[in-house]
DNA sequence: TGAGCATATAACTATATCGTTATATTGTCA
DNA sequence: TGACAATATAACGATATAGTTATATGCTCA
């Protein structure tokens, strides 16, 4: 999608805009997207890659869901969840990029 | 700065990500820097252009130099802060161009 | 049908943080 | 120097949420 120009948000604008960061601003759920890049996975295999548990990896998948940003398809006693939104990675790389910036001008700071 | 081709963050990176979108999840701060967009401005001014209380906003101001995305300057007795990191406005832009799809979605169910 | 598995939800504790009020700090200028 | 202005900090109450434990729900298959 083409984002046009930049303009001031309107206050409501910015609480939703507050609240995706928000969602995105717990590394389990990081961590839980990262693991959905590879596709979609099951609740236990989801559990088992982040090392969590069973309920606390469903809450955050619900509020994830929530949000818009992933999706989920039950087969069967299974439910499967997949990325539903793929600005998520760009979001983090723009972040990752950021902070490498950042960090390179601290260790510039001691050479 | 251009983006390296994407790869799985590391738990500690996670965390750091994590923490910046933490520091944006806030709607004040994003209308703090929203208001800083214009050129730099002092707490007193930004408290009026937000409409808060000057020890919150000197408060959240804090949180944002910390995090490293404004920065500050003192002229005698007023402090002047200004933006430090133009990948938020970036971000903002993603999350409005995210949501704006999916808003448009849920329109299009109506139809 | 009933046992067992996968997932969701409820209840709870602990922790974090927002906003407020009060006060400290620092600089200006008469 | 002393009053005032701008900003920062401390202390506090209220609210939110992450993680845990226990349990409910719903599906499969023998």
């Amino acid at each position: 999608m083409k984002m046009n120009s930049h303009q001031k948000m309107s206050a409501e604008a910015v609480v939703l805009v507050a609240a995706r960061f928000k969602v995105l601003a717990e590394p389990l759920r990081l961590q839980i997207l990262q693991h959905l890049e590879n596709g979609e996975s099951s609740v236990t295999a989801v559990t088992k890659a982040v090392n969590s548990t069973q309920p606390n990896v469903s809450k955050h998948l619900k509020i994830l869901q929530d949000e818009g940003l992933v999706a989920k398809r039950q087969d069967g006693n299974t439910v499967y969840y997949k990325i539903a939104d793929q600005s998520i990675f760009e979001l983090c790389e723009l972040v990752c990029g950021s902070l490498k910036e950042r960090f390179t001008e601290r260790i510039a700071m001691f050479i």
